[in-house]
DNA sequence: GAAAATATGTCAACATTGCTGACGTAATTG
DNA sequence: CAATTACGTCAGCAATGTTGACATATTTTC
């Protein structure tokens, strides 16, 4: 009676994927373990690290894009952000067109260490690959892509460079 | 000069697998916001969260063994175990054999929370399959279980019960 | 050029969820 | 009965998120 679908109502009846779940939470914190120890040794935390790493990635960034993509408030982003630039990782200059902006830098310490976490979190990729065949790169990459908000998946593949931003084109 | 290996030395000068460092990152996040929202309307956070799932995946569990899995200290559960037990989410019985045991048990009420927070979870994994063919979840599987330390695979695969703990075998 | 909007910084207070250390109590074991 | 085990609890601290309010510099707008 409930419904017309006999097998399976779009998966309100089905047996939910708890090996699945279960799996992407324990893998989730191996994989942030990796880059916890290394930061310990300089007395950061994981938020020093998405910030480090993001800048990184992206040299000039500003605050406003830094915010936008880690989603928390200018008050938690600027108590990690002044550590970073008090101990010399990072560096912040006043934007080149607008110089309300501040634009964002990792200096050569900051890029040691943002390169050393990304290679240690990717020694773990690498070695998942291993045991997955010559397509593993590609379907963990499909897989995660899958995962992410279907609205939210063109800004990361921006973010990850593979989506030109339509500049001059 | 660096190096004699000039292709790349086990990885420590190859490209770091940003994309997938990336991608881990949002998908994760999105991952746990299904749950968050949900959560939020209870007055409970993530760490009730973990704490409610593993009850109602294993009912009977003790606190040791709880907080094995959780690896987390006695009173950082005890201070959400305490929340929901006085929520009636969660019941707690002394142990059947050893009297100092607590035994711990979902509610009617703990059992569909903890099987709505599933369901959500679980209904992101199926739109994610979606769009990956058919093999698209054993492949998530084995992608996630390969990022989980080797050391820990064994446990991991006892408790989303794809191994028998070798009991009367 | 004054006024308004924008980008950022900062202070204060609070919540969640980890932690350590110390101590108490009930139950079991030797 | 003494020691050990399993658990509970109190107190305090740290990291990282939140709101709200307010200050300051710069650019834009009228």
């Amino acid at each position: 009676m409930k419904s017309a679908a006999p097998a399976q109502a779009s998966r309100d009846e089905a047996a939910p994927f708890y090996d699945l779940i279960e799996l992407f939470f324990f893998a989730y914190r191996d994989f942030v373990g990796d880059a916890d120890r290394l930061l310990e040794t300089y007395g950061f935390g994981r938020a020093h690290h998405r910030v480090l790493h993001f800048v990184s990635r992206q040299p000039g960034l500003t605050i406003a894009e830094l915010l936008d993509i880690l989603k928390i408030t200018k008050q938690s982003l600027n108590r990690v952000l002044k550590e970073l630039v008090a101990k010399s990782f990072i560096e912040a200059r006043a934007g080149a067109q607008d110089r309300r902006h501040r634009q964002l830098f990792t200096t050569a310490k900051g890029s040691r260490l943002a390169r050393d976490l990304a290679l240690l979190q990717t020694k773990r990729f690498a070695r998942a690959m291993e045991g997955l065949g010559p397509e593993g790169r590609e379907r963990a990459f499909d897989f995660l892509l899958a995962m992410v908000d279907p609205h939210e998946r063109g800004r990361v593949m921006e973010l990850i460079g593979m989506k030109n931003p339509e500049r001059g084109a």
